[in-house]
DNA sequence: CGTTTTTGACCTGCGC
DNA sequence: GCGCAGGTCAAAAACG
């Protein structure tokens, strides 16, 4: 654990493995909230404003369906609820789509993708709700070990990575 | 010409 | 054991 979490601060709450007795899902939920307090995601923040909304119950089991069960490691995930027309939300990452499925409780497919660089198999996911066409929820899955990919396109960012790396 | 997207097939876990 | 649902692969197309 060496690697540092670039984009999640509090994700260093998922190195406990304290009772993880027999569920191999860990999910934590975060609202895309216009909370300044630590989130350092400020950058993608600037994207969506969504002060309101409290849709919870969301339920996704995650089933490690390894290949050849080599590695069945945890694998934290991180959801991002926001709301955006867009379903490209540029993390500062590359990424590439490799699928799409539909979901059963969907009209959208989620999209799949998975992060270039090589040693780096950070995935994400892009589900599109049903109900509200607006709202996009962003699953994280992996931590990213390399600095983020990405010119410095503006401001915004560029304060986004140092509070990113000013929290450690 | 290299990289990414698209899209169907394939694989795996789970419920019945 | 079979079917369903979700997740991934890989070949070809699309794009710069």
């Amino acid at each position: 654990m060496e690697n540092y979490a670039p984009m999640f601060p509090s994700a260093s709450s998922h190195e406990f493995s304290s009772k993880n007795n027999n569920s191999t899902k860990e999910e934590l939920f975060f609202q895309g909230k216009k909370s300044t307090t630590n989130s350092g995601f400020l950058g993608l923040m600037a994207s969506m404003e969504t002060p309101n909304r409290g849709s919870t119950s969301f339920e996704n089991e995650v089933k490690s369906c390894k290949m050849k069960g080599e590695k069945k490691i945890k694998k934290p995930r991180y959801a991002f609820q926001t709301r955006s027309q867009v379903d490209i939300l540029d993390d500062g990452y590359r990424w590439r789509k490799y699928g799409q499925k539909a979901v059963k409780n969907n009209k959208f497919p989620r999209s799949y993708y998975r992060c270039t660089h090589q040693g780096c198999n950070v995935k994400k996911q892009v589900q599109r709700l049903s109900k509200d066409e607006g709202v996009v929820v962003t699953t994280y899955e992996g931590m990213h070990s390399h600095p983020i990919d990405k010119s410095t396109d503006n401001f915004e960012h560029i304060l986004s990575q140092m509070q990113i790396y000013a929290s450690f």
